[in-house]
DNA sequence: GCGACAG
DNA sequence: ATCTTGTCGC
């Protein structure tokens, strides 16, 4: 359907429609149980195939599970249709771990041109608390540019928030699916440690790397 | 028309 | 994201 070429007008018009109704079933409340283990996924590109990993770890950012897939890469990159791309791949990956309390995704989730980004859209097909994590803003704009903490409005609506890393460089924080801004932001705070990203981001995107060369 | 634009 | 050599800087 999708085969390669960017999509038309009308295909994106129609996915943008999709994403508005699926937004209205994204939820900000936290978690109910105990979040001790905490999966990050993270897909790379070679070619027209998608090489997808995704790990778990503890609460003391130990590395409990590894998991890998691959599968012909389906949809273009087109900002604000993430989902699109690497729902598929990720969901691969994801399905073969044992289990998990919660999710960190590479890219936005709230913090998207229809309140509906990579983070929202996994979160949503998992069923499980996801967190959004970006290293550029897609919307919005920082509260207060200065400070190493804020928040990202759009339109008078708090839509994320910017950490700065220990390492240096923004990280922006969105609420994907069954999370609070507050907990996205604690989570995302909790598991990062020497890397610009968050443990269970940084070693995803190290597997799906090695996976990628490896084939 | 031009620039912006998660990964 | 990926393709890619050397290069500038902490």
């Amino acid at each position: 359907m999708f085969a390669s070429g960017r999509p038309s007008r009308g295909e994106l018009l129609r996915l943008e429609e999709e994403q508005l109704a699926l937004a209205l079933h994204v939820s900000e409340d936290g978690p109910e149980g105990e979040t001790e283990l905490i999966a990050g996924v993270d897909v790379a590109y070679r070619g027209g195939v998608a090489y997808s990993a995704a790990v778990v770890l503890d609460a003391d950012l130990g590395l409990v599970e590894t998991a890998g897939a691959q599968c012909v890469s389906g949809f273009p990159y087109v900002p604000g249709f993430l989902g699109y791309r690497e729902l598929r791949p990720a969901m691969l990956a994801l399905e073969k771990l044992t289990c998990f309390d919660a999710l960190m995704v590479n890219g936005h989730g709230l913090a998207h041109p229809r309140g509906f980004g990579l983070a929202s859209h996994l979160g949503l097909a998992v069923g499980v608390p996801t967190v959004g994590v970006a290293r550029r803003l897609l919307v919005g704009l920082p509260e207060d540019p200065c400070a190493d903490e804020t928040r990202i409005l759009l339109g008078g609506r708090v839509i994320g928030a910017r950490l700065m890393a220990p390492s240096g460089g923004p990280v922006y924080v969105s609420v994907g699916h069954m999370v609070s801004l507050d907990e996205a932001v604690a989570l995302v705070k909790e598991y990062t440690l020497e890397g610009r990203l968050p443990e269970p981001l940084r070693l995803a995107h190290e597997a799906a790397r090695l996976l990628m060369e490896e084939s």
